[in-house]
DNA sequence: AAAGGCGTTCGGCAATGTCGAACCGATCTG
DNA sequence: CAGATCGGTTCGACATTGCCGAACGCCTTT
């Protein structure tokens, strides 16, 4: 076969698929579907999967033979965020966001065109919320997304349409979305006003490196009554938040 | 070569090595590190590296070359979470027992011969804590861990000394353990008197399937003062724990 | 009772991934 | 300032590895 630049191992490319299949949705896959889904023969696709159970990244149901992760992976998982700098930075930022503002703090990262949710603080005397670190929020519905599709650097080529709309209010139109970003850019802060939740309105301001590249976004998000005044954000919480992203900005310069 | 029963692919195994050791530390490694720590030529780690790389499991630092956990990882741990059942299950009793008891609240499983995290409740009006699910605790310092232990079909294989001490108060000595175990297996519930940190305690029962195997243990662990009297437990939490871990067990049955 | 679905096993073939030596830049060191 | 050493990376030849597809046994469905 002819070699092409960057050579992968094949079957580590396998595995990896098949984990993101068996991610993508809550159900448990079995080794047809996989096949199906992949495009591979049963018998390869067991093999990958019987040495993926073998180091317990996959899991096998024992009654219906079919696939789930593993606990193994949650353990990796939350092994990365000990890793990630950005995230063990800004823990301390992001407390005192959440006191100050007495609303949720939260942290992301471009990732996969997806703004992957690194950390987050609960509301102060609200302990029944769950906890989002490591899941997904969309890039075009979320203050925090809009901050990183502002400043990345690589272009608009995440925000392919169609948009998926979570409310009537989000903004599904690509020129509507330049716009915004745009205006995110002038002003150095992003909103998104009860455009994934009914009800809910969030802020955040982008977090940079030491060359001054945005590596990722804090924001807060909490109910439309506690945040808005006549329909506009009010300004303090906005001050609150540049705060945080700035004070997080200048520890990653040290 | 001569082929071993359970078959495995050698690559995959190998990737899965090197994650491992990724995040057995928060060191960031290279490729000579890996080829050392793994008996490997540098050449066969690079090709997994760079497959790693390439499907985010793996990061590589711009500037020294050196590799860490990807942010991909994240995302299928809290994916696991998603699919877990026993989680999914208990997270609303765990929120009710950390009400009740107004102390935190986690749940665990056996995993690898330690207690994994797969749920935390922050205690009530106290926000400034960091979530600890998908972390480690120790199997004998910690309550949660006993109940494991003691339930265990496979026996004390996990528990091989010498076993670390985490204040003077942790039980190293394997005799003293196995007494403690028993004691559990009588009472129905753990304690962990300031055995993994000083001043802390906490209490565990277990979570059984419909089948009477314990797949997983429920708990509370807070400051010594509130939740003994006179160096003892107070009952009362006891039967808090207890009460949850019962409600999860006949949850899971139905 | 037959049919179709499932996860699993197996052996032959060649594509695949392993290996080791060579490469190049950066960083120590005498 | 040159030499040495260490780092990550590339490359091509070899044969081992793991792919593939067909067959198996079990289960549920018709």
């Amino acid at each position: 076969m002819v070699a092409a630049v960057g050579e992968t191992i094949q079957s580590v490319e396998r595995a990896a698929a098949i984990l993101r299949l068996l991610a993508s949705g809550p159900r448990q896959l079995g080794v047809a579907e996989l096949a199906r889904a992949l495009g591979l023969p049963k018998g390869t696709l067991h093999g990958i999967l019987r040495t993926l159970v073998r180091v317990g990244f996959v899991e096998q149901d024992a009654a219906t033979g079919k696939y789930r992760l593993g606990a193994t992976l949650l353990h990796l998982g939350s092994s990365y965020l000990d890793v990630n700098e950005l995230r063990t930075r800004s823990i301390n930022w992001a407390d005192a966001l959440a006191g100050r503002s007495r609303e949720s703090a939260w942290i992301g990262t471009l990732h996969e065109g997806h703004v992957l949710v690194i950390h987050h603080v609960f509301r102060p005397d609200d302990s029944m919320q769950t906890l989002q670190v490591g899941t997904y929020l969309p890039t075009h519905a979320s203050a925090l997304g809009k901050v990183l599709l502002a400043y990345d650097p690589y272009g608009e080529s995440l925000t392919a349409p169609p948009l998926p709309a979570y409310t009537d209010r989000t903004l599904v139109d690509t020129a509507k979305l330049e716009e915004d970003l745009e205006q995110v850019r002038t002003r150095g802060w992003a909103a998104e006003m009860e455009e994934l939740t009914e009800g809910e309105v969030a802020i955040a301001a982008p977090i940079k490196d030491p060359r001054g590249l945005v590596v990722g976004a804090i924001g807060i998000r909490g109910a439309v009554e506690r945040l808005t005044a006549d329909g506009a954000l009010t300004m303090e919480y906005v001050s609150y938040v540049r705060d945080a992203a700035r004070a997080i900005t200048r520890d990653l310069a040290r």
